[in-house]
DNA sequence: AGAATTTCGTTTACAAGGAAACAATTTTCT
DNA sequence: AGAAAATTGTTTCCTTGTAAACGAAATTCT
């Protein structure tokens, strides 16, 4: 593949990524490095991680949700999601029940302890991208959120 | 074919995720997850990944680079850097190169092999996520992509 | 020059995440 | 009812990625 020949301004660091820093993949990468770092320096102090608390809000808005439910809405595979599952059964935030209607499937609800715990960190969770991010504006990052929606199909719920 | 069990509503639809589909951390896994599924269709037959690819890529455009810049660059970390590169190097696509003026470093540079194997596979690298993607709209596209490289802090080149 | 510090990459030891085979349960089809 | 198929979660094994301690080389500071 063919590149033009590079000005001064496009070689960042020394380092030239030509179109490499227009890739839609390379910049989720970029993304989700930089929330991280983002969200371990707002709720480290935690212990967990964007994923385990996701799992433990979407129980929290979907209690008796079977465990194979959300790791299909959140993306993540079964195999890993019996490991976060079991973590959270042994750390009490957690209790799983098999339902008599159909003993294969689990059903899920927070335990008063997981229930306090989502709620007190809550509002932390879900605001730690914009308090310390003044990389883009607010109407930007509504823009951003809007169109990241539709590429991953996510329509917005509230 | 067999009807299945449940309907998909019944499993799926029935999910609430608050306000974690309007997160930023959220969507850009989501995001990832996408893309990774859209990199498989179109080059998993290569058997490498986006990330791998992108380090050929980078050392292609920065012949004599060393392997330090392109891992921070990159933010791929020090110990997994040097798995990355001596696989390379093992398969034959990436020489190294220990400067005398300075031999802590190694510089890389693509051999022949790998030379040619980054050129005949960079266009459709790079436009594995626009042809596979009637989701956003060219303008979308473009927009998404300003977004993206404003929250990374990483000016867009090309 | 010689000791202390810094830089750069590697090794080791481990955690995170995934693929595939598996067991238990339920549903479908004779 | 009973065999076949589908669903659900788990276990095992493997790959990917990370943290922390380390070794070699260069730089800094007496």
């Amino acid at each position: 593949m063919k590149r033009p020949a590079r000005t001064f301004e496009e070689i960042d660091g020394g380092i030239d990524l030509g179109p490499l820093s227009s890739s839609l993949g390379f910049l989720f990468r970029m993304g989700q490095v930089e929330i991280f770092g983002l969200f371990y320096e707002a709720l480290g102090r935690l212990g967990l991680k964007p994923g385990e608390f996701s799992v433990l809000w979407v129980v929290h808005l979907n209690p008796g949700v079977r465990q194979g439910a959300v790791a299909e809405k959140l993306r993540i595979k079964p195999a890993h999601m019996t490991k976060l599952v079991r973590s959270f059964e042994e750390g009490g935030l957690i209790a799983r029940h098999i339902p008599d209607r159909d003993r294969r499937g689990i059903e899920l609800r927070l335990t008063p302890k997981g229930t306090a715990f989502v709620e007190e960190y809550a509002e932390d969770f879900f605001s730690y991208a914009q308090s310390e991010t003044n990389r883009l504006t607010p109407a930007e990052a509504k823009q951003l959120i809007a169109l990241l929606q539709k590429f991953t199909r996510l329509g917005g719920e509230t």
